[in-house]
DNA sequence: TTGAAAGCGCTACCAC
DNA sequence: GTGGTAGCGCTTTCAA
């Protein structure tokens, strides 16, 4: 019932617990022979150090913890593969915290985090975030952060995100040249920057192409508000004159999906979409759905490596640490241009299978 | 720089470290006032107790682990969901590890955990997994262990799941009442007594219906080998008398959908698809796919619920605290009975948008 | 090459 | 009510 600790192979062995300890960690100083008699016996018996002490002891907890806003959403599990795909390779253990957009929780999290129950934190801000308090709270830890794809503008601190800016900009661009004329932005928490930079790049394209900015049509989603199901179809009610859709977020592209087909609008003959996602499932859409689509895994391990180096090296790392990771835009039938609508029945009997 | 401790608290408030700790504990005989000057210091210097050393000392890591075969499944990332949420609730941290349908990960992992790093595991089993010599491992150590969704089938202890043989069945008597005779079966790992369950039912469905069952017609995919995407063109393509297919996991449903749309097969015409899928967009899909959908974030919620019950009580649990939950079979285009063709067209212009 | 012993930060037992 | 102290299991000086 009680797990052996090294006491115990200690007794069963003859030596001393000191002698043990430093045979399991192969420390050079212990004959082979001990080190074999040692490890035969630890196996046997299914030892396996207590985390608890050597942490306590080391002062090390071979920990790192991820918090996130939400975990059912392509992107972040994508992200938490790659992270934890890294956190392996380096024999970390990973402790995943959700901070459902809420502030209040993300800031608990972090309190939590400050007490030596990790080495590192990887962290994608809720929506709701301002205040950023709690990050100089483990900096003064000595426990580093790196931030990943939603993070503080302003914080000297390594950061891994997107192009967003270019993003943004080559989703609206691609609108435009689809001929669109009345774009819709929809968004989450304008305090995001990375909410920020898409919505500059939206307004950059826009500029370029001398089509006038409308604040009417830039719309933000009440982080996890149960209406933001229904924003898109208010917007497209309200502003029938819309014919472009940019979805800074999965969700919202898929409820401006639904939208339409509420509203009888033809996509992509009424109104284009092209939205950010990670679903592998855009290419089955009816119709297939435009994406921008970030390296969702290829985020996560970056993130993580940023860390592990200030982790291994066991100190604090800065803004100079930070990566910017290429989205790329894939271009499928809901943006088609209505100039190829000669070519459209065929694409759209593909579609249907048809 | 350094995390204050209990030491630094009692030399500012000259007290001594019993108390400072009994004070933060709340425990009933420490006076209110020594009590509030305590809170109010610790607040200050903003304490947080040593993790490490409280889980050591008080044996007990206010920790549980969750090992599932992917992340990157809207099933497991709901699932994470309801777990991290009642680990909240109970003030538990949330240790994640993937096995990677791998065995040996699994194996690995559930040994590292043996030692006391956790109070309790959750385990949804890789599809290689055949040997559960680990989950005895945990048993002895006395940490309690609830299997979810894929379970092993004999031993004894709680597993919270669906009701998939009753699934499988109404699955598959879905397509037979659309008309279906030649029903593919897709699945995963034979050795999953999940699969095995659902496969029973698909059985059972077919004796029901007097369709005899041809061997040729079920095919398990190799656990995450990049074949299984081509497996339903493959068999497709050697059985084009196939008219339905039966998906037991969400990527094989998918799959088939790009096989149809490769082989220029229509859904639901020639070939009726149903899959077992937890995606928040199979009623946008080209056309809908009507899906088994399982409740995964109750599945989530249940399972850590159970595990909490034995953590509190600090005892293992039994098979008798076992948990069924019900899958949903929700209709859509993808299984639209040929007979109802009238009514097609204008079902796929709405499912395209025009 | 091995052993003895201190101590990581905390809790719990026993005094007073 | 409060303080002293032992000890959770481990690592790591320092001695031998």
């Amino acid at each position: 019932m009680k797990p052996v600790n090294l006491k115990k192979l200690a007794q069963e062995l003859n030596l001393s617990i000191a002698t043990v300890s430093r045979a399991l960690n192969d420390r050079y100083d212990i004959s082979q022979p001990t080190k074999d008699r040692v490890r035969a016996l630890a196996n046997k018996l299914n030892y396996e150090p207590n985390h608890h002490a050597s942490s306590l002891r080391r002062n090390k907890s071979k920990t790192i913890g991820v918090v996130i806003p939400e975990v059912d959403n392509h992107f972040f599990s994508l992200a938490i593969k790659g992270i934890e795909e890294v956190a392996r390779r380096n024999n970390y253990h990973v402790l995943i915290y959700l901070s459902h957009e809420d502030y209040q929780r993300e800031l608990a999290v972090m309190r939590l985090l400050a007490s030596g129950r990790v080495d590192g934190v990887l962290l994608s801000v809720a929506s709701e975030s301002q205040d950023f308090a709690h990050l100089d709270l483990l900096r003064e830890r000595g426990i580093p952060v790196v931030l990943f794809d939603r993070v503080y503008a302003g914080k000297d601190m390594p950061k891994v995100t997107t192009d967003d800016y270019e993003s943004g900009y080559r989703a609206t661009q691609h609108l435009l040249e689809a001929g669109c004329r009345v774009i819709a932005h929809l968004t989450i928490a304008h305090t995001l920057s990375i909410s920020q930079r898409r919505m500059q790049g939206y307004q950059a394209a826009l500029q370029q192409f001398r089509v006038p900015y409308d604040e009417e049509l830039v719309v933000c989603e009440a982080a996890g508000k149960p209406q933001s199901a229904s924003l898109p179809q208010t917007l497209l009610t309200q502003r029938p004159d819309i014919d472009g859709i940019f979805a800074a977020v999965e969700s919202l592209a898929m409820s401006s999906y639904e939208a339409c087909h509420n509203l009888g609008l033809r996509i992509p003959k009424d109104v284009k979409i092209i939205g950010f996602s990670n679903l592998k499932t855009a290419s089955l859409l009816a119709p297939p759905l435009t994406t921008i689509t970030q390296p969702a895994y290829e985020i996560g391990k970056e993130a993580a490596s940023v860390l592990f180096q200030a982790v291994v090296k066991n100190r604090l790392v800065s803004a100079a640490q930070s990566k910017e990771l290429k989205s790329e835009l894939i271009v499928r039938a809901s943006t088609a241009s209505t100039t190829l609508s000669s070519k459209e029945p065929v694409a759209l009997a593909l579609a249907l299978g048809r």
